[in-house]
DNA sequence: AGCACGCCGACT
DNA sequence: GTCGGCGTGCTC
C-alpha cells in the first residue's frame, strides 16, 4: 500500500504530493484525510493523506506513524482545498491548515487533548463481605447505576480501589466537552410583518441562491436568520452563522443559545485551543447543528448545510490578509454550490460590491426598511468644524458639547466615536482639512517624510510637500492624528463628573476585556463609551441615546480606493447605536468636509443615493465594482534589485494580459520593513482568461528565487 | 522551509 | 593552506 501525503511545510517548492509506503501493521489504520508522520529529507514531518494507491514509480520511505483515528479532512474539505488553491493560488497545505483548529493542524505540538470524566458502574453481584466505607459506595447505587468520580466524597480512595480490584465495580471514562449550552427557557420572539416577508421569500426558493438582505440597524436581521435557520433545522439541515470577530460578543452567541440550545456551536478567537477542539468534535460528531463564528468558521465541518448566513457582509474581516488570502463570502458561494443550499448576506450597509450584483440580479435583493421597534432611525446633525475652528481649537465643538451635558443631566448615555488614523501618514490643512489626492487616482497621497514628498502608492505619482494649502491659501499644512487618550483627558476637562470609559484596541487586547467593558457599560458604570471603530459594530445598548463623531474626516483621508463607502458605512453603522429601545437618540456628527457626498448621505440615511453616486466614482476610475483588481507585492533585502524584479513583473504582465489596465509597480506605503523593501503592482481588469495562468507562471519563476518574493492577492481590501 | 553541497574571499 | 559566505538544488 502506498499513501500520497501533503505535509506540513507551506512553500510552494514543496506544496506537491509525496508517496510513502505504509507499513503492513499501519494498513487498515490508514484513511485519507487523516494525519501521518512520514520521514522527510533528514526531518520527520506530518502530513495529510490525499490518496492510497498500490504502486508507485518512486523509490518510496516508509510512513513512521498514523496520527488519527478518524478523518480530520473529510471529503468536503479536500475538495473545497483543491478550489480554494486555486482562487487564490496559495500552497495547498495552506489551505488545508487553515480549515483547522490547532489540535487538528498538521505539526508536532498537540498536548490538546479530549477531557472525560471518570464513572463507576456495579458490574458484580456483590458477594463478598464489605467493609463499613466500601458498603457506602455500594449504597450509592441504589439511586443510579452510573456514578462520577467526583460524587464520591466523603469516602477514602483506597476503598473504592479496592472495589475496582475485586471487580465489583468497573472504572469507565466518558468524553466530555469544555463548553455547556443551556436548553432551558428556549424561546422565540414573533417576528413583524416586514420581517415575515422576508423570510417568505427565501423559503420560496430551493437550493443554490444567493440573497442579499439589505436591513436598517436594529431592522432585526438576528431574527430573520434565526427563523430561516430553524427552517432547516427541521428539515434536519444544518447552517453556518458567520459574524465579524468584533461583534461576536458572548451576547450574540447567547442570543442563539436561547434559541437553540445546545445544538449551537460557536467558533471564535475568545476560546481555548481546547475549547475550540471540543466545539470542532461536537460540528463533526453531528451534535451541533449550527456554528456560529468568525472568517474561518466557513470551514465547519458540517454534513447537509441548508443555509449559510453572512452578517455584516460589507465587513472586511471576511478576507484573510494573509495566506491563504481568501474571503469567507467566497468559499460561502463554493460551499453554497457543493451543498446546493442558500446564502444570505445581511448589511445595513452592503459592500458595492454586493448591491452591484443584487441589482444585476446575480444575487435576490431583500429588504428591511423599518427597525423593529417602529422607532425612526436617529437624527443626525453635521457640525462644520472649519466655523467650530474659528472659536475653539479643541476638539468638541459647542453642539456636541451641549448635547452630551444634556444627556448627562437625563442620566443617559453617550457614544463617541474618535476615528482613529491608518497606518499610513497624510498631510491635511489644519484651517480648511483640504487634503492632496493624486490627479490620476482619487487616492490621498501618502506623506514620505524623508524625501519631504508627497506619493501615490497606487500609480507611484509623486508631488513636493506645498507650505501653502491650495484650498483656503493658508500656511496650515499639517500632519494630522488624534489620539484616543488625548480626547480622554480633554472629555475629563470638559465633563468633570462623567465616567468614561475608553475602548480601544489597546485597552480590550487582553483577553475577555472587551466582553467586561461592554458589560459595565450596559450596567451603566460608565456614562460616556468613547473608542475607536471598535464602538460602532453590533453593540446594543438599551440607555444610549447620543451618539457623537469625533471627527468623520479620518477615514476619508485614507489612501485607498473604498475610503468613502468605509466611511460611509462606519458612519452609518455607529448612528444605528442609539435609539434601539424606547428611546429617541439623535448622532452629532463633526467633520471638516460637510459637503461630501458620503456624509451628505450618512445624514439623510440614504444607502442607495450613496451608492448610485460612489458607483459613478467606481467607474469613471475603473474601480471594482466595475473591475477587479489583483494585487502583486514584490519584496526582497535588496532595493535595487526588487524593483528591477518589479519592472520586469510588469512588462510581462503588460505583454502577456491585454485586456487589463497594470497599474506600478510603485512603493508601498510601508516601503521598508525590517530592512525589506516592498513594491505593488496592481492589475485592473474586466475579463482576462490568461490571468491565472500567467500569474501561476509568475509564481513558478519566484518560487526558486530566494532573492526576491512575490505574493499575489485577488480581490484585496486594503491596498 | 530546512539542509547539504559547492564554489570564491580573508584569516585563526 | 582553511573557515565561512550564500547561491542552487532537493526533499517521496
Amino acid at each position: 500500500m502506498i499513501v500520497g501525503v501533503l505535509v506540513e511545510i507551506s512553500n510552494q517548492n514543496v506544496d506537491k504530493v509525496f508517496d510513502y509506503k505504509v507499513p503492513k501493521e499501519l494498513e487498515d489504520k490508514i484513511k485519507i484525510g487523516i494525519r501521518v508522520e512520514v520521514p522527510f529529507s533528514k526531518r520527520t514531518l506530518e502530513g495529510f493523506v490525499l490518496n492510497i494507491k498500490n504502486e508507485t514509480d518512486i523509490d518510496t520511505k516508509e510512513v513512521i506513524s498514523v496520527i488519527d483515528e478518524e478523518q480530520v479532512l473529510t471529503s468536503e474539505l479536500l475538495e473545497l482545498g483543491k478550489k480554494l488553491k486555486e482562487e487564490t493560488l496559495s500552497t495547498l497545505i495552506s489551505c488545508y491548515q487553515v480549515m483547522l483548529p490547532k489540535a487538528l493542524k498538521a505539526k508536532h505540538n498537540t498536548n490538546i487533548s479530549k477531557k472525560y470524566d471518570t464513572y463507576y458502574i456495579l458490574n458484580n453481584k456483590v458477594d463478598i463481605k464489605l467493609s463499613k466505607s466500601a458498603e457506602e459506595i455500594i449504597n450509592l447505587f441504589k439511586e443510579k447505576d452510573k456514578v462520577k468520580k467526583e460524587d464520591i466524597v466523603k469516602i477514602s480512595r483506597s476503598s473504592l480501589n479496592t472495589l475496582v480490584k475485586n471487580n465489583i465495580l468497573k472504572e469507565v471514562k466518558h468524553q466530555h466537552y469544555r463548553l455547556k449550552y443551556n436548553n432551558d427557557n428556549i424561546s422565540k420572539k414573533e417576528l413583524t410583518t416586514d420581517q415575515l416577508k422576508v423570510v417568505e421569500e427565501v423559503r420560496k426558493t430551493n437550493g443554490y441562491e444567493i440573497f442579499l438582505l439589505h436591513g436598517v440597524t436594529g431592522s432585526g436581521k438576528t431574527e430573520v436568520y434565526m427563523e430561516l435557520i430553524e427552517d432547516e433545522l427541521k428539515k434536519g439541515k444544518t447552517s453556518i452563522v458567520l459574524v465579524p470577530e468584533i461583534s461576536l460578543t458572548p451576547q450574540m452567541v447567547e442570543r442563539f443559545e436561547k434559541r437553540f440550545g445546545d445544538k449551537i456551536a460557536a467558533l471564535h478567537s475568545a476560546l481555548s485551543d481546547g475549547e475550540k477542539y471540543d466545539e470542532y468534535r461536537r460540528i463533526i460528531e453531528g451534535k451541533a447543528k449550527i456554528v456560529i463564528g468568525a472568517r474561518s468558521a466557513i470551514f465547519a465541518p458540517l454534513k447537509n448545510i441548508g443555509i449559510i448566513i453572512i452578517d455584516e457582509e460589507h465587513s472586511d474581516t471576511y478576507k484573510q490578509e494573509n495566506e491563504p488570502r481568501y474571503n469567507a463570502k467566497d468559499v460561502a458561494k463554493i460551499r453554497g454550490q457543493m451543498n446546493n443550499c442558500k446564502v444570505l448576506m445581511g448589511s445595513a450597509t452592503p459592500s458595492l460590491e454586493s448591491y452591484a450584483r443584487a441589482q444585476k440580479g446575480v444575487y435576490k435583493l431583500l429588504t428591511l426598511q423599518n427597525r423593529a421597534n417602529g422607532k425612526s432611525l436617529p437624527q443626525i446633525t453635521i457640525v462644520d468644524m472649519n466655523e467650530e475652528m474659528k472659536y475653539s481649537k479643541g476638539h468638541f465643538s459647542k453642539k456636541l458639547i451641549d448635547e452630551i451635558n444634556d444627556k448627562l443631566e437625563k442620566k443617559e448615555q453617550v457614544i463617541l466615536l474618535l476615528n482613529r488614523r491608518g497606518y499610513s501618514s497624510f498631510i491635511t490643512c489644519k484651517n480648511c482639512g483640504y487634503t492632496f489626492k493624486c490627479p490620476n487616482c482619487d487616492i490621498t497621497l501618502t506623506y514620505h517624510k524623508s524625501s519631504r514628498t508627497l506619493r501615490c502608492h497606487y500609480c507611484g505619482y509623486g508631488t513636493k510637500v506645498y507650505e501653502e494649502c491650495p484650498s483656503c491659501h493658508e500656511h496650515s499644512i499639517n500632519d494630522l492624528g488624534v489620539g484616543t487618550e488625548k480626547v480622554e483627558e480633554e472629555i475629563k476637562k470638559i465633563f468633570e463628573n462623567a465616567r468614561v470609559l475608553r475602548m480601544d484596541t489597546d485597552t480590550t487586547s487582553r483577553k475577555g476585556m472587551h466582553e467586561k467593558m461592554i458589560t459595565s457599560f450596559k450596567n451603566h458604570e460608565y456614562d460616556i463609551l468613547l473608542g475607536t471603530q471598535i464602538v460602532a459594530k453590533g453593540l446594543d445598548f438599551e440607555n444610549v441615546t447620543l451618539v457623537g463623531v469625533i471627527n468623520a474626516d479620518t477615514s476619508l483621508n485614507i489612501p485607498d480606493f473604498r475610503s468613502s463607502e468605509n466611511t460611509f458605512s462606519l458612519l452609518s453603522q455607529v448612528s444605528g447605536r442609539c435609539g434601539r429601545s424606547s428611546k429617541e437618540g439623535n448622532v452629532v456628527l463633526q467633520t471638516f468636509n460637510k459637503d461630501h457626498y458620503a456624509i451628505r448621505y450618512v445624514k439623510k440615511h440614504d444607502y442607495i443615493g450613496f451608492y448610485k453616486e460612489e458607483m459613478k466614482v467606481r467607474q469613471t476610475l475603473k474601480y471594482p465594482p466595475y473591475y477587479y483588481i489583483c494585487y502583486l507585492k514584490v519584496s526582497g533585502k535588496d532595493m535595487n534589485e526588487s524593483g528591477i524584479e518589479a519592472q520586469k513583473i510588469k512588462k510581462v504582465l503588460d505583454k502577456y494580459l491585454k485586456n487589463s489596465t497594470i497599474l506600478g509597480p510603485s512603493t508601498m506605503a510601508l516601503f521598508k520593513i525590517n530592512n525589506i523593501y516592498r513594491y505593488s503592482i496592481i492589475i485592473k481588469y474586466k475579463y482576462e482568461n490568461d490571468l491565472n495562468d500567467v500569474l501561476k507562471r509568475l509564481q513558478d519563476h519566484y518560487k526558486s528565487n530566494q532573492r526576491v518574493r512575490l505574493d499575489i492577492d485577488f480581490n484585496p481590501v486594503h491596498l
